[in-house]
RNA sequence: GGCGGCGUGGCCGAGUGGUUUAGGCACGGGCCUGCAAAGCCUGUUACAGCGGUUCGAUUCCGCUCGCCGCCUCCA
């Protein structure tokens, strides 16, 4: 029996992924802090999870997909006051600014989106029992977790206490009363001006790594299967996020999976480098679907080198697909070709290696075309359903549509029919001509004159 | 300072100890077409450098050079 293999990061290896439940599989991935527009490294993560899980889904496994909505937090605070408006209208156009774009790029919308607001109570609740169990204290500035008190700290940054600690002296300030640089905040006492829930250490808000912990676990249990986000996320949030949990008596994520970046020029693109390009830019100059291309045709932990030239590059390559889906529209249903769909299975078992599986996209549409070209029916159907199929799998939507065709073009397209089957061929290019004016792509076809849309 | 990653043909980007090519885009040739478009066939230029292991390395090991990331908010 074949199992998925992904790479697991608190393994640092491949791994068999069982699900904790037979048939079932349950995923967390930590979604944006809506305090701005999304870029396309927001995106690149939300594609690779949308295509893990369709995948899954695919496969037939029930899939509980998971992703919050962090509404509080430091940075939302600032832009809030900086344009002196409340935070949770700074929050609400940016969560509509990311799902709408999410929509737009066809990345399926989870199944619970928890907002770390409508959970501060659970969260106060979790940290008292972090308290009570010697994981956490209180100092004057809020509630910190004890990273000395949890054997195993340190699992995702993949290397001991003392090298982190060796490399953060030089830049990690020793808080007055915190007893580790590393301890981090569980909750932070209010300071004027911010806004405030009730808390047994007075009023405040949660800190940014306890919200997952406690959402993630009352959404999907103990134990669940899968939990993802960016590679950066790794440490610390994700460390910490296991160590909250475990402190708290409960199992955490069974595997650990993280996206790399995406590159501009070589370096890892970030506000702070000014590097970085808004998500809403890149939808509105070229098709969403060819960044959902490029992304299959990297490998999910590669950076990705993003361009305007790459995107380019994938928006012609979708037009051949989708010039496909047109060719092949009419042809009589057939089931997937086994093959092909075989080695999809083997390579996305094989730690997503959608590269692989954008290739075999490839060679079946050209060898359903090649059987096209031979009269082989059947084959063509075949393949292409199965090309259909796995690409659907990944979530790459192929177009036939040639777009509508209004009665005077309809008129031009016999004209130019009944001229090339009198040889006029000046006539015929004449209408080619003025139906390429009015923004058409002609195709001559066995069944005549075909125009679509570009 | 600690830990980790990368360097593939014109570009993007996979993969592998040797017998067959990733794939895409671009470019050249051919077929098809009235001409195109689409499609098919086909060609070109590879594995940073230097050593080592091996019958054989782009693929394992070491070193050198170059680049990058994490250790701090970050997808």
């Amino acid at each position: 029996m074949k199992v998925l293999r992904l790479h697991d990061t608190a393994e640092g290896r491949l791994v068999d992924v069982e699900p904790r439940e037979p048939g079932r599989f349950s995923m967390y991935v930590c979604g944006p802090t809506v305090y701005d527009v999304p870029h396309i490294g927001h995106a690149r993560m939300a594609l690779v999870f949308d295509v893990l899980r369709r995948y899954l889904e695919w496969s037939g496994l029930d899939v509980t997909f998971v992703s919050n909505i962090t509404d509080i937090e430091d940075k939302i605070i600032a832009r809030a006051n900086e344009r002196r408006i409340p935070f949770e209208e700074l929050t609400t156009t940016y969560e509509k600014a990311w799902y709408d774009a999410m929509d737009q790029m066809g990345v399926r919308r989870p199944d619970a989106d928890p907002h770390a607001t409508a959970y501060v109570e659970k969260m106060v609740d979790f940290i008292g029992g972090l308290i009570d169990r010697g994981h956490a204290y209180e100092t004057s500035d809020g509630v910190y977790f004890s990273i000395e008190t949890l054997p195993g700290y340190g699992l995702l940054a993949r290397q001991p206490l003392e090298s982190l600690r060796a490399g953060a002296s030089e830049r990690l300030e020793q808080a007055e009363d915190k007893r580790s640089p590393f301890d981090f905040a569980l909750w932070k006492k209010a300071k004027p001006g911010e806004p405030t829930w009730p808390s047994p250490w007075g009023p405040g808000r949660p800190g940014w790594h306890i919200e997952c912990t406690v959402m993630s676990l009352d959404l999907l249990g103990d134990g669940f299967d899968l939990h993802g986000g960016g590679q950066d996320l790794a440490f610390p949030h994700h460390e910490n996020e296991r160590a909250q949990a475990l402190g708290g008596g409960h199992e955490f994520a069974r595997h650990w999976v993280h996206n790399g970046w995406v590159e501009v020029e070589g370096k890892k693109m970030s506000k702070s480098l000014g590097n970085f390009t808004d998500l809403t830019d890149l939808l509105e100059q070229a098709d969403a679907r060819a960044y959902r291309l490029l992304i299959l045709q990297s490998h999910y932990r590669s950076p990705l080198e993003v361009t305007g030239d790459t995107i380019e590059r994938a928006e012609r390559s979708l037009a051949s697909l989708d010039a496909f889906a047109r060719r092949t529209s009419d042809l009589p249903r057939a089931d997937a070709d086994v093959t092909v769909l075989e080695r999809f299975v083997e390579a996305m078992d094989n730690d997503l290696q959608t590269p692989e599986a954008t290739a075999l996209l490839f060679d079946t549409t050209t060898r359903a075309n090649a059987a096209l070209d031979a009269g082989d029916v059947d084959t063509a159907a075949t393949l292409a359903a199965a090309a259909k199929e796995i690409a659907g799998a990944m979530g790459l939507e192929l177009r036939a549509t040639a777009g509508e065709v209004d009665a005077a073009t309809a008129a031009l397209v016999r004209q130019r029919d009944e001229a090339r089957a009198a040889k006029d061929f000046a006539a015929a290019d004449r209408i080619r001509e003025r139906l390429v004016a009015s923004g058409w792509v002609v195709e001559d076809t066995a069944s005549g004159t075909k125009v679509r849309r570009p």
